[in-house]
RNA sequence: GCCGGAGUGGCGGAACUGGUAGACGCGCGGGACUCAAAAUCCCGUGCCGCAAGGCGUUGAGGGUUCGAUUCCCUCCUCCGGCACCA
């Protein structure tokens, strides 16, 4: 078919290049020579590589993927090749839902499914190309991994970092089931639209909070996107701020809330609990019992996501007591309202409706008063009667006894200073970062290693029973339970063990748990019987570049970031950061939108793949543009590099090999070298494509080229299309040159990547461009080493330039260094 | 609403710290080869012009500068994140 053809005009000079025989070729040699087996102890240079790991799906690996490893397996070759021994290893984050859901509507165990998709996505990253260490590999569902992340569950614990309370989790009375935040969108099922409600279940959580401070101050010394350590930073949400505690008329109780804006005062009007505040009991009144009760219970009924709409009407019930303003000696009626959020400051809040939107809504709901502290911009200093004239800025202080006259910036220390001296409030800074619930209600999950005597006090699992392990004979159907309350086995096993009436734990863990560590188990060789060999991680920690998502931002990053601090803390690693360097790749879209199973609009590459094989399939994601871009899926532009991968093969062939290159051949080489280094240096790989490119359209010109040259040029190939250069150098003799030449292995990736001289890249003439009231109006050619004098005299004579310059005088000459001269008339 | 980021030909994109905007590729137009098509090669491809040359131009408007895609201000659009956070 097309091939013949194709072949039969092509002048019969060289023959195609087919990639569908050479690609298999040189995978099957690189897997027979071990050539990405890796030895973490020798390594002399070491470059931890990382990538994060995925899920292993059931689907065939998509062309997100293909651009998420085969990128940056080009970059670990290319630095390889720079002489940095590579740790570049891949697993398999492998707990989670869609297993799951896969074993409920199948039976199938999601042991089984799993292995058989890793199995397939381990033959598929092979067919890539991608020089993956399968010694190193991990799969965090395995009994082998998930001990680990169970012992890391019992240091937390020991070091009081681990703790239960009660939390309410998602729940769907139709299906029976917990469910993720993310499956209960909008407060309805993802799966049957019942409204969910809330249920609160006793869980583990995690004191994240106790490293908010460090986890902040960190972030400095990283080498991440300044958009992530901004993410970050909100998310952990530092707020300085003072604690006020209010006296309770006719009343022993106080109330203390939290303010960052203590300056407002003299306008509190105010005050509102939280329906879910213990102390709210304490301040109902007897006659107002009733109506708070029945308010709190339809709270209750309401999703986290219901009550946070912006928009919401505001609604409470006054609690019958008042707390005294000491500053004005006002009362200022308790009232309980869902606006107001538990787990943030105190969970109680001073109403200011003159300078507080949300605050003046719910005031001219019930009726409160408002009073004006702070003049407006425009400078109104007149009544608050509309939601337009709550002003939230900051202006001068007004109706506030000493304040007056001042600015926030000055009145807010001077408030703080009062108050803390007169005993009324103390300085306080808070976090919005929340412990981190890592129980989960699921089966497919590491057990969390804790048994509970029949008392049903906790106990931690002793480490000699580790790996804890997941129960088999379990029924996937979902009954409002966790699956792991109906295995038979894991009871007898708990009782055996423990003693009569003790029942495990029936939780599994978050799966952030096990991506939270997986960078340090990658670094086990042999020995499995330490959670991490302090000399590998000493040496090879952190990671010098992490690679993934931008999703990842807030979750796995700073989850990661904290067990690092905790592990360093409990003496078992050396580093407080686990990653030095992180890059986001973009994401591949398709027509805009993001590729997704439930959309049906995954591009699968195989059929590119197999048409114009890996390593056209691998530039061409490359060339779309930048790696930290992605970009919008469209097949159009494969047939460039397809071609320019032909013309490559073509003209090595063909060219004359010649015994010495042409001096402007020999510049331009390295001047490519120089662009190609600088372009993967900054992770350009579009650029450092599009040079090689420019670099083949001149040598298509060329007479010749010395075999040495020629070499180089593959070399320089060898990271973008590994298979291709491969064959190429095996066709200019490189191996038996390699050895020959100083003993290094002979595939094209171990290699050196080659060097420039700077010298060739400065030519003896440069082009100085003329410009005339800076419009482009010429250019002169001038030796390097001309004066400023001569360069502007040329100019002025250039016959373009001449014709503006007639009749008018120069005003002034403007002369950049080998760039430019710009006449001023 | 708040916090980030981005807007460059028909398209993907290039342009290091202010200095020839549009590299490279796709697509498109023309030509060579062919009975023909595909493939390949050559030429062209911001606009006007046969050409020499001229003009315009990096979302819109303003500013700084001899000179702005690049720096500053205002606005518009799109993308990402957060959001009743006190």
């Amino acid at each position: 078919m097309e091939r013949d053809t194709r072949e039969r005009y092509h002048g019969g000079m060289a023959q195609l290049y087919d990639p569908a025989s050479v690609e298999p070729k040189w995978q099957k040699k690189w897997e027979e020579a071990k050539t990405f087996d890796f030895d973490l102890k020798k390594a002399k240079d070491p470059l931890y590589l990382l990538v994060m790991f995925p899920y292993p799906s059931g689907a065939r690996i998509h062309v997100g993927h293909w651009f998420q490893y085969s990128i940056p397996d080009s970059y670990g070759r290319y630095l390889r090749m720079r002489g940095k021994d590579v740790f570049h290893p891949m697993g398999f984050d492998a707990f989670g839902l869609p297993a799951e859901n896969y074993a409920i509507k199948t039976g199938v165990p999601p042991a089984a499914s799993t292995a058989e998709n890793v199995q397939n996505m381990i033959v598929q990253f092979k067919r890539m190309g991608v020089m993956f260490d399968w010694k190193h590999t991990l799969n965090t569902s395995e009994p082998a991994y998930y001990r680990w992340t169970q012992w890391l569950f019992l240091q937390m614990y020991k070091h009081k970092l681990a703790y239960r309370k009660e939390a309410p989790v998602n729940f769907c009375p139709s299906c029976q089931t917990v469910l993720a935040n993310e499956q209960a969108q909008d407060g309805t099922c993802e799966r049957c639209g019942t409204p969910v409600i809330q249920k609160n279940l006793t869980q583990w959580f995690w004191k994240i909070t106790d490293y908010a401070q460090r986890l902040l101050d960190g972030l400095a010394l990283l080498d991440w996107p300044e958009k992530t350590k901004v993410m970050q930073r909100n998310w952990i949400g530092r707020k300085e701020g003072i604690n006020i505690t209010y006296r309770v008329k006719d009343s022993r109780e106080k109330v203390t809330v939290f303010t960052t804006r203590p300056e407002t005062n003299f306008g509190a009007t105010f005050i509102v609990i939280s329906p879910e505040h213990p102390q709210l009991t304490a301040l109902v009144t007897a006659d107002q019992k009733k109506k708070v009760a029945a308010y709190v219970r339809q709270t209750k009924k309401r999703t986290t996501s219901e009550r946070t709409i912006a928009d919401r009407k505001k609604t409470g019930v006054f609690t019958g007591s008042s707390a005294i303003n000491d500053l004005t000696g006002v009362a200022m009626p308790i009232w309980v309202a869902d606006y107001v959020l538990m787990d943030f400051g105190t969970g109680v809040v001073v109403g200011v409706p003159g300078h507080d939107l949300r605050d003046f809504e719910f005031a001219r709901e019930m009726g409160i008063e408002v009073i004006r502290v702070i003049k407006s911009a425009d400078g109104d200093t007149g009544p608050i009667d509309s939601a337009d004239k709550v002003f939230e800025d900051e202006g001068e202080i007004i109706n506030s006894d000493f304040l007056n006259g001042l600015h926030p910036h000055a009145a807010i220390p001077k408030m703080m200073d009062y108050m803390e001296s007169k005993g009324m409030g103390k300085r306080v800074t808070t976090y919005r970062l929340h412990d981190w619930l890592v129980s989960r209600q699921r089966y497919w999950g590491a057990p969390i290693p804790v048994v509970y005597d029949p008392e049903g006090r906790p106990h931690p699992v002793p480490e000699k029973h580790l790996p804890w392990l997941l129960p088999t004979d379990v029924e996937f159907k979902p009954t409002g339970e966790s699956p792991l309350v109906h295995s038979k086995e894991f009871i007898e096993r708990t009782e055996k063990i423990f003693g009569a009436g003790w029942r495990p734990e029936f939780d599994t863990m978050d799966t952030f748990v096990c991506s939270s560590f997986y960078y340090l188990r990658f670094l086990m060789e042999g020995d499995q019987k330490k959670f991490v060999e302090s000399k590998l991680e000493e040496k090879w920690l952190p990671v010098d570049m992490y690679i993934g998502g931008p999703e990842h931002a807030c979750m796995h990053l700073i989850y990661a970031r904290f067990i690092m601090m905790a592990l360093m803390d409990m003496g078992f690693v050396s580093h407080a950061e686990p990653f030095q360097r992180l890059v986001h790749q973009g994401l591949i879209t398709n027509k805009g939108a993001k590729m997704s199973k439930s959309k049906n609009n995954v591009v699968s590459p195989d059929e590119f793949v197999e048409r114009h094989g890996s390593d056209v399939f691998r530039m061409y994601l490359m060339f779309m543009g930048p790696f930290t871009d992605g970009g919008d899926w469209s097949d159009t532009g494969i047939k460039g590099i397809d071609r320019f991968v032909q013309k490559v093969w073509r003209i090595i062939n063909v060219i004359k090999k010649v015994d010495q290159d042409s001096p402007q051949l020999l510049a331009n080489l390295h001047r490519t070298i120089a662009r190609v280094t600088e372009s993967l240096d900054r992770l350009h790989f579009n650029t450092a494509i599009s040079s090689l490119m420019e670099f083949f359209n001149v040598l298509e010109k060329e007479e010749g080229m010395t075999v040495e040259s020629t070499r180089t040029v593959v070399r320089l190939l060898t990271p973008l299309a590994p298979h291709l250069a491969e064959e190429l150098w095996e066709m200019l003799g490189g191996p038996a040159f390699a050895k020959a030449s100083g003993g290094k292995r002979g595939f094209a990736f171990e290699q050196e990547w080659p060097s420039y001289d700077p010298a060739l890249l400065v030519s003896d003439t440069m082009t100085i461009v003329v410009q005339v009231n800076g419009k482009m109006r010429g250019s002169v050619d001038m030796p390097c080493d001309a004066s400023e004098a001569d360069i502007i005299a040329a100019a002025k004579t250039q016959e373009n330039v001449k014709k503006y310059l007639e009749g008018r005088s120069v005003r002034k000459e403007i002369y950049v260094q080998g760039r430019l001269v710009n006449l001023v008339l």
